[in-house]
DNA sequence: GTGAAAGCGCTAACAC
DNA sequence: GTGTTAGCGCTTTCAC
């Protein structure tokens, strides 16, 4: 009866394996062996299901299979963004493939409520992982997930309020290569801009930045500009940082919106013969002028390292949590290389 | 036994609605009509089932609810490049989550074999449809599953060898808004590289040059250049559109790839002198010097479209075919203002 | 209003 | 080797 009420509301019903089972006069049981290619089935059963699967345009229902064999197959990506550049998420989606596994890939849009919203169903999809790019300041919420065993990920930043693994960026590293190479090239008044101290790798790119200059004796004042990555706000702290009785002949961006947003507010001019260290790569680095002088992060490296560390999890539950922190590079281009 | 076998194992249990039921002590049915909101439970239940579910970090499988309900309430994008700018995907991703759909992006990755896996896993997860920008030549292996009711909408591209409804730009269009532009800026003899003619919009795309070309009494010869975007064809390209006898003055580019390898094989001094028209929008076009004159495509449309698409399609099975073309608008900028 | 029982489509015991 | 049976966790008839 449910059957001829799906039918009549239009959608032509599926096979299943029944009506394979049927159709090839075998037992259901044989059907899902020829389905999952188990070599004990006599050939000649194989033919008569394979024909059988062939007549009906049978497709196996994987949502069936996942609730009886309990995995899905599938991990869960929650990143910032899908659909811009985010060479982490090809990494992730290269890697998995390559473990035979199908990602599932989600945009938490900078919106805490939206990153807790999808790491939620993703549990209750019973996803086999999840790699999250945390945006929220406490994922306390996830401790009954990680206590019911689901194995979690978390790249770029670490997580707060729960103990999980995590493959994050060499963040003050990156900042010193920046100001030391700067300052190789003579400058001795050097600037920094960038994201809000409320972001974690905000906080630990200034931070860096700031123990730089101490380390080389220098003063910090008017020089470290961490806050919202606004035209307004970017455009005062230049004004500060490159107009003031002292100003700054150099300049390093503490990642890639910051770098953009003062190459924007220099306008081209006034670009060129500012000396400027960008942390993260920039899309068409190479076709500015000058070409961008960068710290890159080993995004490739981030992603791949995401899905190792979330197999190692899957298949280990019980293993200590570990952060992997991977080294960054500088790509000498010209911008970096200007003179005081 | 199954269950003190997986326990051995080392993964935690999960709770299910049926130790809910016993902790609260009612009727299995009764935590599934709170779970689901039923406003006709009694109040003093809500309450005892929502004790029991916070007492055993109780989350429902989506599994097993998608199996019974039949439907997943997720939409499939099968796109070139997830993690890439890919605005329609942002688009759909938008629009799908308006919708109260839950989107599961996967890269096709340029890739026929690989396109043709995700759609066929798309269609054993059960979606309840998909969005593809089509890549291969031939679709016709998915007939089965159209017939099966899938609904199935195509973006960009139409598909080969099935009906199916589809959104795209009107390519003829904005390759004649390119030309007209040029022209109109005293250009006469204007060039177009672009994609190989295997691709649709290659095709269409210089077929529309040729016409423009046509339509003003030019010859075509040695102006209209499709083919792989690879730097040695492009450079090949070039060397015949402006160094031959009657080299061309201005330059239409057929797609994102093919304008920046053009920028990058002319580099900056030859860039800024020659007037070109990219067809699509640039990352950072409005850095660039001269600014980069584009033919954009309405990508938001196309993504909210994609969606709107699949929805009716959903909605009724039965509705006609539909193609939706969205038409493409001209951004001025500077390199394509240049005089001849 | 609530509760018992059937069943979504598949896989995994177990006997044959 | 193959067929029968139970059951994954949930929703949904139906009687109460």
């Amino acid at each position: 009866m449910t059957r001829a009420r799906r039918e009549s509301a239009g959608r032509p019903r599926r096979p299943t394996m029944v009506d394979v089972a049927r159709e090839a006069g075998v037992a259901l049981r044989t059907v899902s062996r020829v389905v999952n290619n188990d070599p004990t089935v006599g050939p000649e059963y194989v033919t008569k299901v394979e024909a059988a699967i062939a007549a009906l345009n049978y497709r196996p229902d994987d949502r069936a299979r996942q609730l009886r064999t309990g995995v899905t197959g599938t991990i869960g990506a929650a990143v910032r963004r899908i659909a811009e550049v985010n060479p982490e998420l090809a990494a992730i989606e290269r890697t998995a493939r390559d473990s035979g596994l199908t990602l599932l890939a989600a945009s938490t849009d900078f919106d805490e409520a939206r990153e807790r919203d999808i790491l939620i169903s993703m549990c209750r999809q019973r996803l086999d992982g999840i790699i999250v790019e945390p945006f929220g300041e406490n994922h306390a919420y996830l401790q009954p997930e990680l206590d019911a065993g689901m194995p979690l990920v978390a790249m770029d930043r670490p997580m707060s309020g729960v103990s999980v693994d995590c493959v994050m960026s060499d963040n003050a590293s990156g900042i010193g290569i920046a100001f030391h190479h700067l300052h190789r090239h003579g400058h001795r008044r050097i600037a920094y801009i960038g994201d809000s101290e409320r972001v974690f790798s905000g906080r630990e790119r200034a931070a860096a930045f700031r123990a730089a200059l101490r380390a080389h004796g220098e003063g910090v004042e008017g020089l470290v500009h961490p806050g919202e990555i606004t035209a307004e706000r970017v455009a005062a702290a230049l004004e500060t940082a490159l107009r003031g009785p002292e100003p700054a002949t150099a300049l390093v961006t503490g990642n890639m919106d910051t770098t953009l947003t003062v190459l924007r507010q220099l306008g081209p001019q006034a670009a060129a013969r500012l000396a400027l260290v960008g942390f993260d790569e920039v899309p068409l680095a190479d076709l500015l002028q000058p070409a961008l002088t960068v710290v890159a992060q080993q995004t490739a490296e981030i992603g791949r390292t995401a899905v190792e560390l979330l197999r190692a999890r899957m298949a280990d539950p019980a293993r200590p949590v570990q952060t992997v922190v991977v080294p960054v590079a500088l790509k000498v281009r010209g911008s970096g290389e200007l003179p005081a």
